[in-house]
DNA sequence: ATACAATATACTGTATACAATGAATTTGTG
DNA sequence: CACAAATTCATTGTATACAGTATATTGTAT
């Protein structure tokens, strides 16, 4: 767990990059689900005092990517379907907004913005079909997002959602380990796209429910297998 | 500002207790937007070590109710028009989801407990007539609000709401020094609180809409009417 | 007076020491 | 052997010291 004995360079605080390497190593799955994460160890193994690690720490448990157990021990949350729904119910009535918005409002650059972002997830796709990890592919399929939402202009609703995706990713990477479908996102993100730049709202909308429903039905479907295996 | 030269116990840690003393002083107005914010003038006023100020501070800052301006010097936030827009908007959004799913799932002791927050704010208004403080007057109204995020079971969207709650209290501090129109806020509310009641959500969301629109149409006119006094 | 350099001041970031708490483990006793 | 008491250990919370950096202040030369 947790490479780098001190790579850490002064460039930005201690406390900044101590954030970074962890948050990552979580996302990522190189920190597992439920794993204790202690102030001592992690000062130890990055060679800093634990001033940064517990401000880094602190910071991780408000964005709720690490809670207490019972005993008060942090560690790495785990989702349970129940969380899935919720976080899918939430991200969805959170993204059509932005959509509704991108249709109104977005520009002729922000339009060209999100389609750079599909661009890049085909290339990306298209040069190392089968080396991406998932960390890699959900990060590229963000991307899409983010470009959308930047369209809406609200910056309180990009923070919102931002919140949510970190969550997601977490989500997804406890459970989705095989590749993700990367065919039918691209063809769900194409849809989406196209009823934007048509302002047309209502199809943006069916689009955006199908991706998210489809996205939230195969990461449900990986927990119950999940679950199902461990008993 | 910050009254309490040391009232702070150790009951809980000092980090949490600062925190909640800075939230309120900012809550309230005590803090007026744009102060700046520094940790060892705090630590002195409360008499304690920098380390519980800073990591309240980091809170606030997560929570953005403290931001850092172009200096890198921690400020109380303050809130542009275009602000409280986009904060209205994503509060729409989710109470709408909200209040759908209320409509959905609520049990009679749900139910009842929004009843119960109504019934709280018109005992006190009808008690304390005008002495009541708008941080006061806020809170009773959140609390109905809270009541049927509650109904959702949705753990997630209520933490968001949860969130946007305090920027607008903040927002609505920052203007609505004169008492809130009362009356109008309890009407909506009861009209809301029947809809939910009839499992009616299309007549939920036009109450809800209602209510929501016309606080943002308070709001953004005391800002204008500040930004005019100003030039 | 104005511009510039030198110094002092004010803050923040980080390390470290110490205290308090609670869990785990050992030890003593029936 | 079981169980309670005592002790150690692990971990977090808080204080404090120190270093680096930015900002303000003062003095000096033009």
């Amino acid at each position: 767990m947790l490479s780098s004995p001190r790579p850490l360079q002064r460039s930005q605080s201690l406390r900044e990059q101590t954030y970074q390497v962890l948050r990552s190593a979580i996302l990522s799955g190189e920190l597992l689900a439920g794993s204790r994460l202690v102030e001592t160890q992690i000062a130890e193994k990055l060679q800093v005092s634990r001033t940064p690690i517990r401000e880094a720490l602190q910071q991780l448990q408000q964005e709720q990517l690490v809670t207490t157990d019972e005993n008060g021990n942090l560690r790495v949350v785990s989702f349970s379907i129940a969380d899935a729904k919720h976080l899918y119910r939430c991200r969805l009535v959170l993204e059509q907004e932005s959509v509704l918005e991108a249709c109104k409002n977005a520009t002729d650059e922000q339009l060209g913005k999100i389609e750079f972002a599909i661009q890049q997830a085909e290339k990306a796709i298209a040069q190392q079909p089968n080396q991406l990890t998932s960390y890699q592919l959900l990060h590229i399929d963000y991307q899409f997002h983010r470009a959308i939402v930047e369209c809406s202009g609200n910056h309180w609703l990009a923070l919102l959602l931002e919140q949510l995706f970190d969550k997601m990713a977490l989500l997804r990477m406890q459970t989705v380990q095989q590749n993700l479908k990367v065919l039918e996102i691209r063809s769900e993100h194409r849809q989406i796209y196209e009823a934007i730049v048509k302002r047309d709202y209502e199809a943006a909308f069916t689009a955006l429910s199908n991706h998210l429903m489809s996205s939230q039905a195969r990461v449900i479907r990986e927990i119950e297998q999940l679950q199902s295996q461990q008993t």
